[in-house]
DNA sequence: CTCTAAACGAGACGGTACGTCCAGTCTTCGG
DNA sequence: CCGAAGACTGGACGTACCGTCTCGTTTAGAG
């Protein structure tokens, strides 16, 4: 009973082994896009939470060390895989008021964070204790579409008259997106539309329309 | 809670226990806390993300299989395991106002999220996909000591006279821990105090002293 | 979230558990023939190999204990539940001739191996390491149909003077059995037909006809 | 059946890490090598009964997978380990009798199932429903010493002109080996003496030196 | 005809082993 | 010589059974 050995002392022929599927063996850029390509794949496939390096080299056709010396881990690996995908941060149009402004932008980052980037989102959060500056940069990532639609409403509100000039720079200006996101992280995607109108009516434009307390700060 | 050793040679029952088994075996509630305990005593030492069905066992002196019987995985035991220490709610003391009564809830709320249960809220976001009925009894543990902490904050202020009587039940009663939790699952623990002070000072005082809009409702 | 405790404190009534359409509970040998019923009928579906005490409980809608308590383990309890259905040695027909009388015996025994029995007797053989007691109980019922059947063809040859009156007691004439059950142990069943008959036109016949050596004796 | 070995060109024999507690990692036929010899080394401890894939690995420091990538279930890697000390077969003295010499080959197939061979052979015997393959690849295995031995032994007796030339080649010549075994299968080891002289004047002998019938056809 | 002790059924308990999957590391060998 | 491919060590997974034990329920059989 052999067992299944490869090492067969007698091998005529550069055969089985050697038969590369991919013809010229794929290097630097192509292999990394191939690699990044294969992680949204699997990612959109069995979400984050099922992402293995195991299947994502499968899925590439390589090997997992080729992974790790690339990335020091999973996280790393769906950071940049996400990060190619970005594309985002649109230009929402100006709708001519800042409650309808503010609520189209949360409704764009609800749509965001319903599709797997909520999911690598979540999937990341316990990540964070390994590694300050890797949390950083998921929160640059993730902040990234958010606040900027947001501030751009605020400016626009500062324009019309609605809203005082130093909010958009304040710490209140990040609060719509802080609640919509805490919601996200505790009740998931998708957002029913009345949180959001709850958070603006009820919460954010309140805030916004309050009077600057004698602590406040521009930041 | 002294740590439960539950079997132990005390056993005053009659039997002569010279107890070089496990002395008579633990079932139903006694070992149910037995294995709790353990679960809480591994968290505390390797953290939520090497927690580990097999480890958690072990240290109950239990098998696996008597955990699965019980719970689906792990998050449903750590779930449980975290429960039974919530001693929450704890009563704050009542400062003579409304600001400072604020801050002493929210610095106990980042006080529990610097120890294991931060950890392990991180830890299950990612399972709620799984599971909405898992995500509810979660958020209900979550919510536990912040909201009840808070409202009895809000409470007095009515009674002060500092803030109007609808505000406790309103959607801007939460807005505090809803920042806070969010601000803990992005940057982690321990929560810098002036984080706090910020979210006091420059967002939640303001809100609650914003003049109620007309869409505000009680809930 | 509760665990499925079955102990509650206050256990009012003596509830569900009891509703058993099985009506007046089985004992002593009524319960004892379902079990070895059962286990015949397991040993048909799923072999010897994939017995198991639970599973045969299970079908016998008993408990493990039960079976416990009457047998020390599945191998005697196999060896029992086959036994039951031992019934065999029934009477072979008088063929006329020493030969074809052999042929029916061997014939015999092969259509018994190729059933349950031969799984059993193989899947038993190991455990003649453990104890040479349960080996002897074993041997005996594995040889009750084999000499037996050759004995008679053989004391019916005597009688008719085609062998000698000492060879029915010899060493010789459980040969060809154990030559049979030597080619089912390596070989399994079924059987071809024209190994018999090399067993016995080749061996045995030869070998019955041979003269007396000196060291020859009777046993 | 030793393995093809892979590795001349490099492997230069002075390899001084033999100890694999944190030398190089052990590959290909190394590691094989290793992997069977704890897995006789278990059999001789604890025998074929209470062997498990687990305490292979960990006595030879490797994981199950690596098992497994190798040999599909125990039953196979025992075969394999138990083939590699095979090196039997080894030449009888020419005792200058027929007799004497097939005294001695039984003794020495005796020996070797009272050995952990025998052991292996009985538990081996249920698998062989699994796979009639596998099944012939362990009756060569369990064939070699024994008929090897004999054939020589009755050649011998052939060229002295003790039997006739066509016993070497017959369905006669392996009957002694054919009752030994089953006698052990039933029986077990170790073998008394006597049973074997039985075999051998009782019945070997006179088989041997019975005329040949009409049937008898060399094989 | 009770009352009691044993047997029964059900299944939990502390374990062992299964066969699989994956994390990271290390070796080999092709380009 | 670099680096792609993949084998290796190690460990946890979740399942299946083992043989024991506990718990309540029947049911004989003794008083």
């Amino acid at each position: 009973m052999p067992p299944p050995d490869a090492d067969q002392p007698v091998r005529t022929t550069g055969d089985t082994t050697a038969d590369h599927r991919r013809g010229p063996r794929r290097r630097g850029q192509e292999l990394e896009e191939a690699i990044l390509a294969a992680t949204i794949e699997e990612l959109a496939e069995v979400g984050y939470a099922r992402l293995t390096m195991e299947r994502v080299a499968a899925r590439a056709r390589t090997g997992k060390a080729t992974l790790y010396r690339r990335w020091p881990g999973l996280a790393e690996l769906v950071v940049d895989a996400c990060a190619i995908r970005d594309a985002s941060d649109a230009d929402l149009p100006d709708t001519g008021a800042l409650r309808t402004d503010v609520l189209a932008a949360l409704r764009l980052i609800s749509g965001q964070l319903a599709g797997p980037r909520g999911d690598v989102l979540r999937g990341l959060l316990p990540e964070f204790v390994r590694d300050p500056d890797f949390a950083r940069a998921i929160r640059e990532k993730v902040d990234t579409a958010g606040p900027g639609a947001i501030k751009q409403a605020l400016r626009r509100g500062v324009d019309r008259g609605e809203i005082e000039a130093w909010l958009p720079d304040s710490r209140r200006a990040t609060v719509a997106v802080d609640l919509l996101r805490n919601h996200f992280l505790l009740h998931g995607a998708p957002i029913a539309d009345d949180v959001i109108t709850d958070i603006v009516d009820d919460v954010y434009l309140p805030l916004l329309l309050a009077p600057r307390s004698g602590r406040d700060t521009e930041r």
